[in-house]
DNA sequence: CGTAATGTTGACATCACTCAAATAGGGTGG
DNA sequence: CCACCCTATTTGAGTGATGTCAACATTACG
């Protein structure tokens, strides 16, 4: 569809995950992840004092322009990171989920560059980010876990605009639902049964296209059978066959 | 254009730069940036030895499926980010300039997620990771500098993601010469004469559209006296009017 | 020079947006 | 429990922006 850069180099056995399509909520990675915002939320109390505030859907964690003084770690709960531009668009550009730390874009100018948005009633710790740097002095391991999840959110922006950048519209929906089921899958809950706490407006925005293109993308992926709504509203979707949803994805992305 | 997620919410005003349009290549800016360059430089031979390499046009700093073990600093020359998906899409997620830090991605899978290649003749800086752990907790100034590296980067993305998901064909390609143009200004460089060391294939992989596209956009931007071509060639750039250019992206977005 | 790579431009096709109307759900007050 | 309203969603029809294909022009390079 796109053309491709045709950077010329041997490409040598990709040997890890990276940006792979395929969904894999293995029991291991599963596991190691619940593992690790153990150790992240454990290292967190014993070094420091989170401030924890319970959110409820609609409220801002930070704003943009909020001068930045503390990161923050979702411990339940469900966000949406909104950026607004001086020209008044506004774009989501990120889904934070338990476990995940939020405020990295605040660091390098000093003050927060988003929007964070509870879409869903949860726990948010707060944690002032010079108490952090010096927890981290004394426990290495906290630094490694911060510097994994930032580069971990770089990793993840990256396919987030390759999508958007080489997906046609339903692909990108598609990719979506994968993508969502495997932050479920990562977290120990199930993946077949996906609660989208967002309107069309919202997932189109985020995935760069009209809310009218995401209803009909579901609407399709639910005709082939791939998923299906659970009774009574259509936010529930149900990933009837993953697979099949795999190779829907791959289809589009060999045109 | 696209729909915008109703996100209802107040706006502060904005204090701070953010995500915003328009190019400020501030003497100030330009100034504090270069020092923080310097200083990064800087502090990184006081406190370790980097391996410093020589690049050419083509040559691989790293590629994607390499064990992470060292970050890169740009001391010259111009380098892009290539990410690589399973299917065999290949997309330009960033460019590098001088003082900018590269292979982020790789820390939190322990493996590099994208390839790292060289666009110009340059000098890269290869720091061992966990050296500069190291150094860092004996220096506290350079794991603020590390961070705020991160943070930007985070930031950066985000912004590219909102240009590529809100912008027109046309407006991403102002905005493009846009923020090349402040890059260039915050290295203190020479801001109206673009030497663009890209092809039309690869602006167009970078920005999400068609190499036709993004000729066409130029064309019309040079039609209408926004920018023009230096003689013999039309790689190099020069933005006639930077006003102009800027309320031209902004007339895009307000569509 | 001659050849290949790159860039430009036109014609046409198509995907996705816009506009519009109908349906469905969820909540509220009587 | 029902009537009502309001929002979210679905679906269709038409259009426009952008991709694709193709021809040609220009530049770079050996």
């Amino acid at each position: 569809m796109l053309q491709a850069a045709d950077t010329s180099h041997e490409l040598p056995p990709m040997a890890c995950a990276g940006n792979a399509v395929a969904v894999r909520p293995q029991r291991d990675d599963s596991a190691a992840f619940g593992r690790q915002i153990a150790q992240t939320l454990e290292l967190l109390t014993s070094a420091l004092v989170p401030q924890r505030r319970l959110v409820h859907a609609g409220d801002s964690i930070y704003q943009a322009g909020q001068p930045f003084e503390s990161l923050y770690i979702l411990n339940s709960g469900f966000v949406k990171i909104v950026n607004l531009s001086a020209d008044g668009r506004e774009q989501v550009v990120g889904l934070k989920f338990r476990g995940d730390w939020m405020g990295f874009d605040g660091i390098a100018e000093g003050c927060h560059g988003c929007d964070a948005v509870a879409m869903d009633t949860g726990e948010v710790w707060a944690i002032g980010y010079d108490a952090l740097l010096a927890a981290c002095a004394a426990a290495p391991a906290l630094l490694k876990l911060l510097h994994e999840a930032m580069g971990r959110e770089i990793a993840h922006d990256r396919g987030s605009l390759m999508s958007v950048c080489t997906l046609s519209a339903e692909a990108r929906v598609a990719d979506f639902l994968l993508q969502w089921g495997a932050s479920m899958a990562l977290r120990g809950q199930r993946t077949d049964a996906i609660t989208l706490r967002m309107t069309r407006a919202e997932i189109g925005n985020y995935l760069g296209m009209a809310l009218e293109t995401v209803s009909r993308a579901l609407s399709r992926l639910a005709r082939e059978k791939i998923i299906d709504f659970v009774e009574k509203g259509r936010r529930d979707v149900r990933i009837a066959d993953p697979q099949a949803l795999t190779h829907f994805l791959q289809r589009c992305a060999a045109l």
